[in-house]
DNA sequence: ATGCGAGAATGACATTTGTCACAGGCGAGC
DNA sequence: GCTCGCCTGTGACAAATGTCATTCTCGCAT
């Protein structure tokens, strides 16, 4: 407990928290070589890196800051898709690139992308076969995210899918105190319920179940972890790797 | 109705029916040396290619019949992820190969796969470039179909989910007659249960108010799309391009 | 023709989740 | 210290979905 007060001074989204960011499959060599055919971007808190309809012919490395990308289900109605931060590569791996972005990405800080045209990567994937093999590695691993979020999301129900979403939270946003791991985050109840398509309110009372069962506990606005085998079975957890149990 | 009542003479899972094969990136001779350094299975109907817990090294092109890729979810519930036919090329995208196989693979039918190692699959990326680019395309539309069903099956509950798979069932066993497009294989709703991680008797109910509402008919046995508009707005359907509107 | 078995259909009821309304807490800025 | 705005918490109720039991239908094997 006094270890954790002093929790309000650890610096939130922390850079090292993350398990593993999704350009760790390239060397830096690659990384460099991208960063030499990009284009740099700043996007200030709260505005939009792109939009839904524009062109998805284009990927982004984050230099800095953090992006949300979600999906507008209604005008009043959003689902959160994914949280970019540094170190990270997304965006459509089309190389055709005849798609439309059909949804956008917010920039949840002060956020620097290096934006990559996707016929730059083709050119750069038919060249040199190393980074050929890191861009297939990269695109597998997105994938697998997302399966994995399929899974967790669809299949135990609400409960289920808050419970995956917590442990999923507690790797992107890492943090520990006394053996215990805690969101380093202040997150809202609705901003969890649109990661897992649930109301706010449901969410609400989903996680005074578990404060309930003291399965978690809240410090200082942030969510600790205290039973993470019970979260596990509820969400039927098959203990993916760190590189894919992310938001 | 006269016409439909053929339909019995037509040939089940008809292989012109499937939209866009996933294979259908690579060029002839991509596929060829695909072939080349590939090993041929079959499998018989109702075996299986692979079980949970194996090794995920390597990567399947189906050349003949049809393969379900399920999850147990438990001792008497599984989840259907996805539906593979002649022409698609299927399996896990890591080329370190150090993930396992968290779901299995049924023989829906006599099928023949040619199988890859992962291993060959990098030297052959590192060193044809335009195979490289290729399998980077493959990796990028198998990622996006796996997102188009994420949303399709999460956001708009149990009926949206319903709706959107008579959709894409409709492509994968495509069928038409009288204009009128139709599921071209007799589907249980035990099956489709699977699919959208719904009970049997929940599929059942929503397909009677379906057929209540005109929206859809059977006839032997076979599922009838009479109003698509109605489908595509319980959905939310976005228009999807053909490749990936499909199980 | 008969009986069997798999799947469909349906009713009754429980549980989960959503919807709406409103009260309470809490921090930022005045 | 006050007030405003955002978020949390919660009750009452509705709708969606699951669970369980039972009957019906239909094709197939004998």
């Amino acid at each position: 407990m006094v270890r954790l007060a002093r929790l309000s001074s650890v610096k939130e989204n922390n850079l090292d928290a993350l398990p593993v960011r999704t350009a760790s499959v390239f060397s830096d060599e690659h990384i460099r070589a991208l960063n030499s055919m990009s284009q740099t971007k700043i996007v200030e808190e709260n505005e939009y890196l792109f939009k839904e309809g524009v062109k998805a012919d284009r990927i982004y490395l984050v230099q800095s800051g953090s992006v949300k990308l979600y999906r507008l289900l209604s005008e009043d109605a959003a689902s959160t898709l994914a949280l970019y931060f540094e170190g990270d590569l997304f965006g459509e791996a089309d190389p055709k690139s005849k798609t439309v972005q059909h949804c956008r990405a917010l920039a949840l800080e002060r956020t620097i992308v290096s934006e990559i045209m996707q016929k730059d990567i083709n050119s750069y994937v038919r060249e040199d076969g190393s980074f050929a093999e890191a861009y297939a590695a990269w695109s597998g691993l997105m994938n697998r995210i997302t399966q994995s979020k399929f899974r967790d999301f669809l299949h135990y129900g609400k409960s289920g899918a808050l419970c995956a979403l917590l442990l999923r939270l507690s790797n992107t946003y890492a943090g520990e105190t006394d053996g215990k791991r805690y969101i380093n985050k202040r997150i809202t109840n609705a901003e969890m319920a649109e990661m897992i398509s649930a109301t706010r309110e449901s969410v609400n009372r989903l996680l005074g179940d578990l404060r309930n069962k003291k399965v978690i506990s809240m410090i200082e606005g942030r969510i600790v972890l205290d039973d993470i085998s019970y979260l596990r079975k509820v969400c039927n957890c098959d203990n993916c790797p760190l590189e894919i149990c992310r938001m």
